[in-house]
DNA sequence: TTGAAAGCGCTACCAT
DNA sequence: ATGGTAGCGCTTTCAA
């Protein structure tokens, strides 16, 4: 852990002035051949770093990208960051994660970050709603792009999501043709569009089906394995007639079965169980489990090009891409 | 996405100074409240936010702090990063993730990028020794701690790591004590000291017993689900005798499942396996998997705090916290 | 209690 | 092809 050279040094080191190294190191080709190796080596020999702050002070902001997932251990954010990563270092960012847990006060305080470290761009996956968050992303210094999550209010916003009403309604649809009438519906967040959307989904589908949803019948989740397992508790406890149900994450729907399975029920026999997302460790469960959604990968590389595409100026109308979701029934469903 | 205000519009803005402004800005108390309020109001009115590239360049660092994880949709990064996270938000860092993907280009890059960036800390996981990475760490401008991986011809590196040899020895003892002979190992990456350690805990385990480890018995693995899967058919393809195996990791031990099962053997009838590291889904797994290993939790809060003290000038020696691993036997486990 | 000015390390413009 | 110099926005002496 030593101190560091400047240009200034490599400049009086090599004979030159601070310009030319300077133009050595953007690469400039009106540098003499010779000159440019002398200098370098001076680098190589010295191990000078370039800094980078001093670099974006001038150039206004630093090439690095804030990806703000909601559970940097959730399979469908891991996913999808790998592939941000990787065509966003192919352009020359550095990506780098955060967690907002879900919480709107971390995205905020992140989204503050992202603008006094004056980032060259955020992918925010986890937008919640709320005035503070939309007067904060329409004052932001930098291209956000949203993904996952979008935002009502603020249809000026470049996102990539999928069609979460259509994937719940598919999901509830296909409960009902089975036979089942007492569906409930473990929701995510309410108030966030994956949250609402899923719930409009399972309304819809059910009303279609002449079928009532009573309040009772609605649980707002927090997407977490807890939840799910709580939730599993409440079912037996408030003994419902519950016959599926539908959930709105993979997360909640691993700790539902935990606590249904631990209270001696059996699923798909005493349940049956479809939810949004997908991990692969999945289909290696004793319970193969029913789900619907889109590949977080797809989604990912998507936002990351249009993200790209912001930060390099386009000024082309707000893009909303949604991805189509595929269901695919497993052994966790069972007819009536 | 507007442009910004900078020090000097309050300044304008407010009737005072930049100095002034700025005094406001780092809450120095010989600043007269009327004053203080006033500046704050304009502040708050025009939406400022305050560089932090500029304030970074004059600090010399950015409250930042690069943790690179091997694969961060791998539980046992995440867990550890979000334990991370907390205790360094707390300390007023900011955490940020990237993934070396296992990749030593990758590492040095990274560590090339925090350098560059003057970031305040680094936490890598995923040391993988080579000269360049050896001569690079010993340049580094800033603190850093491995965690997982130590480096041994660096000693003089702070690190957090699980003591891999004993835990692996444990494991293949096991085995042994209910009558495998036969035990095969899927290495980690040689040269990791997470592989190596294990595998001569492997090996001295099996030399104890007074049995033969020939060097089909140890396979070189990448810690990626497909080097599991392809384990699984290469062990079938040679029709080797093996009746138990110890592994490396957890996602390989997944693919390794996959592969096998797929190829209609049975675990643990055919196979008994037994590997490090541990994923809560793999309670609601059809196989029980056995592991060895600690909670990546404690390893990632204790690495935090010593990254903290690092960054805040403690000069203690080299720091080597070595955590004991358990070991849990389940049904993936049977005795011959 | 406040202001003026220097300087952090770099890029970019204007000279030569 | 190279050097000199003016900032980028902030913090931090030093003066007043």
């Amino acid at each position: 852990m030593k101190t560091h050279l400047t240009i200034m040094d490599i400049a009086r080191l090599s004979g030159y002035s601070k310009s030319t190294v300077s133009r050595v190191l953007m690469g400039d080709p009106k540098v003499k051949a010779r000159t440019r190796e002398k200098i370098k080596k001076v680098m190589e020999e010295y191990h000078y770093k370039r800094n980078e702050i001093a670099r974006s002070m001038v150039k206004g902001n630093i090439s690095m990208v804030l990806i703000i997932a909601g559970d940097i251990a959730n399979y469908f954010y891991g996913r999808a960051v790998r592939e941000i990563e990787d065509v966003l270092f192919e352009a020359g960012y550095m990506a780098v994660v955060c967690s907002s847990d879900y919480n709107p006060e971390k995205e905020l305080h992140f989204l503050n970050v992202a603008m006094e470290c004056k980032l060259a761009g955020v992918i925010l996956m986890t937008a919640s709603e709320s005035p503070k968050l939309c007067r904060l992303l329409s004052e932001m210094n930098c291209p956000v792009v949203l993904m996952n999550r979008y935002l009502r209010s603020m249809p000026n916003l470049d996102y990539v999501v999928q069609d979460n009403y259509q994937g719940a309604y598919k999901a509830v649809s296909h409960l009902i043709k089975i036979g089942h009438r007492r569906i409930f519906h473990l929701s995510g967040v309410f108030g966030t569009t994956t949250g609402d959307d899923r719930l409009s989904g399972y309304q819809q589908a059910m009303k279609d089906a002449g079928y009532p949803v009573t309040p009772d019948m609605v649980m707002q989740g927090n997407l977490k394995w807890e939840c799910g397992y709580q939730y599993a508790k409440w079912l037996i406890e408030n003994d419902t007639d519950a016959t599926a149900i539908s959930v709105s994450n993979d997360t909640m729907t691993l700790g539902f079965i935990s606590g249904w399975i631990e209270a001696g029920r059996r699923i798909p026999d005493d349940m049956s169980i479809v939810c949004f997302d997908y991990t692969p460790l999945m289909d290696q469960m004793e319970i193969k489990i029913s789900t619907v959604g889109v590949d977080a990968g797809e989604l990912g590389k998507a936002t990351a090009k249009l993200l790209l595409e912001r930060i390099k100026g386009s000024d082309k109308p707000p893009q909303h891409m949604v991805y189509k979701p595929d269901l695919q029934i497993k052994s966790s469903v069972k007819g009536t």
